[in-house]
DNA sequence: TAAGATGTTCGATAGTTCTCGAACGATTCA
DNA sequence: TGAATCGTTCGAGAACTATCGAACATCTTA
């Protein structure tokens, strides 16, 4: 119902982003997503209470990572590339490509937190 | 004398790189660094306690951002470019830039801490 | 050797963040 | 209406981070 909070384009902020991003778990929520183009939290691949999960999309969110659609039920996420690239040009890519080169899987079975 | 405690280049890790510039007076050091070449803790132009300030550049040799050579009194630092571009291309360029873009003039007189 | 300069380390405090179960809210479907 | 689905929010505990003064270490220079 009442959209999800999250800064407008103009407010999106480097550190939020960065922050957000320097953890394992949701830089590959944000992988996941911006392969699939959208994605609920449910289908995100990553096992971890839901409660867990919820968090960590709320940190995206509130950083402008990403954005939440509800259809039903369900809450889709997509990637807001184009806000992020209009912001910060070529930084997603770049992370996400880093992500990549990293040579890490996006986690599936279950949390493997390091830091 | 010994050694700064820092990772090898194919350790560097993403997460640790964006944690570590999630930081304004981080990204700010680098950023200031970065244009200088190299540059003593001292000279960063942040002021700010030199332990706290120490904390910061701690962060940053941990996380593979900088490497600090000593001479004499002082610890030379640079931003360990050719390391990251290895490890992460593009990246660091990407959010040396972003930071440029967010308009934010790096922290010179004192403290302006928000996250 | 003593004093000065430059940083690091220690210890304490305050604030954040992560994690997860439990309770709640909204929507769909039988 | 009742049950199931999908997520959020709450609350609490553990872990981590930032900040900063004080003490310490190292090197230089008088």
């Amino acid at each position: 119902m009442r959209a999800a909070k999250q800064p407008f384009r103009d407010q999106i902020s480097l550190s939020s982003v960065l922050y957000a991003l320097s953890d394992p778990v949701r830089v590959d929520l944000v992988r996941n997503i911006s392969d699939a183009g959208e994605q609920s939290c449910n289908e995100c691949g990553i096992e971890m209470p839901k409660s867990s999960l919820s968090h960590h999309f709320k940190v995206l969110r509130e950083s402008g990572l990403i954005s939440t659609r509800i259809e039903g039920t369900r809450h889709i996420n997509s990637v807001r590339s184009a806000d992020l690239n209009a912001r910060f040009p070529g930084l997603l890519n770049a992370i996400l490509k880093a992500a990549r080169a990293e040579g890490r899987e996006p986690q599936i079975f279950g949390v493997q937190k390091m830091r």
